[in-house]
DNA sequence: TGTACATCAGTGAACGCGCGTTCACTGATGTAC
DNA sequence: TGTACATCAGTGAACGCGCGTTCACTGATGTAC
């Protein structure tokens, strides 16, 4: 069902099991089905061979969240290019991020619900959601350099963005039935812009 | 072990069986850890005799949902009734549910970050979780009649103030090595007062 | 150029375990007569 | 007042299953000589 890796490629496998894992979240909507054997089974692949790329399943899920954070921070920074204006490039960002979010709940899940410990996370693990974090931060910043924030701790600001923005993707992709807003644009305004104290009279009014 | 209920008290056991599952994830950190056979040893039953009384392992954890809103909403209301002022209300309202959230972070998690399927909830399942969010209404509404808050929806404002709080909760539980900010409750107020439209004047600089 | 060998990528069978679920059952207690 | 019986609360053994993990193994491929 599978042929195997040429000599010395055999570390691509260590990718197809993590693509595998992140199929499996996507499809039953939970990390409780990635298994060492129904990972196999969705690689195509006996189960000990697993062992020669990740000591257990934690390990495999701990890659996921570094493959997920990668996408994440591909798709805002993509969104980010597409804007001058600071303050519609901080808002058009935050709303990347919670499309990606909404788009992709049970992976957006992994990141952030995790049950599994995150004591023998990779030390190079959490950076990842650092840069995302950092590119939210930049966002501000480019505001408060424009004079449409008055904000005199950027970071401290991003802190209380990133919370709000993912209360809202947590929230909306687990709680069905509560009366959301149908405007998401417009939720998303109404968090961000006061929280990165930006001024309504900033924005025209259009806030 | 555990002696048997007298006649016509055996639906007593149905609250044990909610209380030994609690006592679980408390222990465990998560709701994984809840088997029909582990509730069973914790409670010190034989494991068929939970078929009496629930028909699965969800209908255990939906039975968990219901106690832990309860356990929320008393927490909240407790705290509500000590205030006045209705900002320091609203604030100190926010303030004890975050309290309660990072107090109890795996029964939290069971609130809102389940990995089992909400079709087969109970009917009255979220009504009680919709308690605890119309205290938070009511909050907001008493500073907009005390004209503290400059809300035009206070039900909105609500959702939106909802969303931060949950998204503050579930990331200082999950993400540890964040360089969260020390003073929770000013924190919460940089959360709670810009999305209730709360004014700054009104606070007279406080927040 | 040929060949023996080392290495690499991955397999297949087997183990013990905890799980959900079933089934016939026990033994105490209340009730009809 | 005594006794047979129905009911209630819960048990214990057993089943098949998927799991993590181990172990000796296969078979292709590159390399030393």
């Amino acid at each position: 069902m599978r042929q195997r890796n040429p000599r010395g490629e055999g570390s691509k496998l260590a990718n197809d099991i993590v693509a595998g894992a992140a199929a499996i979240v996507e499809r039953t909507g939970t990390d409780e089905a990635v298994t060492l054997r129904s990972v196999a089974r969705e690689v195509g692949i006996a189960a000990p061979s697993i062992y020669a790329h990740f000591a257990d399943r934690d390990a495999i899920l701990w890659g996921l969240v570094g493959r997920v954070f990668d996408d994440l921070r591909v798709q805002v920074g993509a969104v980010l290019d597409g804007y001058d204006d600071p303050v519609d490039r901080l808002v058009a960002g935050c709303e990347g991020y919670v499309a990606y979010g909404l788009d992709n709940p049970a992976l957006y899940r992994v990141l952030f619900a995790r049950q599994f410990p995150e004591e023998d996370a990779p030390a190079e693990g959490l950076p990842v959601g650092g840069e995302a974090f950092g590119l939210l931060v930049e966002a501000i910043e480019r505001c408060v350099a424009a004079g449409r924030s008055v904000s005199t701790d950027p970071f401290a600001d991003a802190t209380a963005v990133w919370v709000a923005l993912h209360g809202m993707v947590s929230l909306w992709s687990t709680v069905c039935d509560f009366p959301w807003p149908e405007d998401r644009h417009r939720f998303v305004t109404r968090l961000v812009l006061p929280l990165a104290q930006v001024p309504v009279s900033s924005t025209g009014g259009r806030g």
